[in-house]
DNA sequence: TGTACATCAGTGAACGCGCGTTCACTGATGTAC
DNA sequence: TGTACATCAGTGAACGCGCGTTCACTGATGTAC
C-alpha cells in the first residue's frame, strides 16, 4: 500500500483509538489486536508503529470512552439545583434503558469495563484513568441527600445484571426497579 | 496413574467444580482447562471423560456458586419480621466488606460473573442458572419499602466498582457509602 | 517549479506459545466364575 | 475366598488454531537541492 500522509496515518490511529474504545465495551479487554486493527480497517502488522503494547491501547480507549462520556453527560457541575436534578433524571432514564443495555459499545465504560479491570494486573495506566472517570462521574451525580457514589453504584449493577440476565423478564425488571428508586417513575 | 475407585472419581469430579467455581469467579471464565484441572489436582487430559465440553463446566460451576450462596444465607425466606431485617443487615456488611472485595473465589457469584454471563454466547444453561441465582438472591433482600432488585443492584454495582477500582482510596469511599445507605450505618 | 532520493505508514508472513479438544495408552478397580 | 480378565479413570502427547509481537518488504510521501 506505500506509505501515506501524516495527516492520514494521524487520522488512522485515532480510528483504531475509537473502534477499540467500542470493542473493549462490547466484547471486553481480550478482543485480539488483528480484530482491533481489522475494525479500524488497516492490517494487524502495523500495530505496533502505532502503539507501545495492547495494554497501552487498553489504556487510551479506555480514556477516549470516559472522555465521551463527559461530553455526553454536558451540564457542567457547578449548574444551578433545579437544572443540574433535570438533567441527572434524563441521563439516568438513559442509562436504565434496555437501548443501552442493549449497546455497550456506545456505553458507559464504569460499567462495561469494570470486570476487566479488576483483572487488569497491577497500576497500569487504565486503572488509573478508569478511577478518575468513576470519581468524576459519581461526583456529578451527587445530590443533597444522596451520596453519587451509591447512586452510581445502583446505576452501574443494574446495567451489569440486565446485561447478564438479558434474555429473561428479569432483565427488565431490574431496569425498571432501579429507575423507579432512583428517579421515583416507573 | 491407573484406574481410580468410583467413589473417587466421583469426588475428584466434584473437585473440579468446586475449584472451577472459585477460578471462575477469581479470575473469568476464560481460565484454561488446564489450569482449571490443575487446581483440582489432575492433569488436562482427563477433562473430557467427565465434562462434556468447557461450557458445561461452566454452567456447573455457575450452579455450584450459587448454591453456596444460597446456603451461605442461611436465613429461610419466611422468616418474621424483625429477624430478617437483622439478618439482611448481616449480610449486607459483609457483603460490602473490603475482605470480600479481596476474595471473589470465595463471595459473591452474581457479582463475579456478571460480565462472563453478559458475554456468554445465547442460551446456555450457565445464563439460566445465574438468572434464577439473581433472582432468588433478590428475593431475599425485599424489604417492605425497597424492591430486593434495586437493593442488589446496588450491592453489585458497589462491589464491581470497588474492585475496578482496587488501590485507590475510591474503593473504599464506594463501600462505605453504600453500606451506610443500605444499613443507615457507616 | 522540477527532480532525486530518503523516510516511514502500512502489509503480510512468521515467531513461540497457549488454547480447547482428541486419542492411544496405563494399570488399578470391579466383576464373573 | 481366590483367580482371570474386562473395564475405564486418569495420563501425556498431539491436533489445528488464534494469540501478541516481530520483521523484511512496498511504494507513496516528504524533503533537499
Amino acid at each position: 500500500m506505500g506509505r501515506v500522509s501524516q495527516a492520514q496515518a494521524e487520522e488512522n490511529r485515532k480510528r483504531v483509538v475509537e473502534s477499540a474504545s467500542r470493542l473493549f465495551r462490547e466484547q471486553g479487554t481480550q478482543v485480539s489486536v488483528a480484530d482491533l486493527m481489522k475494525a479500524a480497517g488497516l492490517t494487524h502488522g502495523g500495530f505496533y508503529k502505532r502503539f507501545s503494547s495492547k495494554e497501552a491501547l487498553i489504556g487510551e480507549a479506555t480514556a477516549h470512552a470516559f472522555d465521551e462520556l463527559t461530553e455526553g453527560r454536558g451540564a457542567r457541575l457547578d449548574e444551578s439545583g433545579g437544572e443540574r436534578a433535570a438533567a441527572q433524571k434524563a441521563l439516568i432514564d438513559v442509562y436504565l434503558s434496555t437501548a443501552h443495555r442493549d449497546s455497550p459499545a456506545d456505553g458507559c465504560p464504569a460499567a462495561a469495563l469494570a470486570s476487566d479491570m479488576a483483572r487488569e494486573p497491577g497500576e497500569g495506566e487504565a486503572r488509573r484513568v478508569y478511577t478518575e472517570g468513576v470519581r468524576d462521574f459519581a461526583r456529578w451525580l451527587d445530590t443533597d441527600d444522596t451520596d453519587g457514589l451509591t447512586r452510581l453504584a445502583t446505576m452501574v449493577g443494574a446495567l451489569v445484571l440486565a446485561r447478564a440476565t438479558n434474555g429473561s423478564p428479569l432483565s427488565e425488571e431490574i431496569l425498571t426497579a432501579a429507575r423507579s428508586a432512583l428517579t421515583g417513575t416507573a
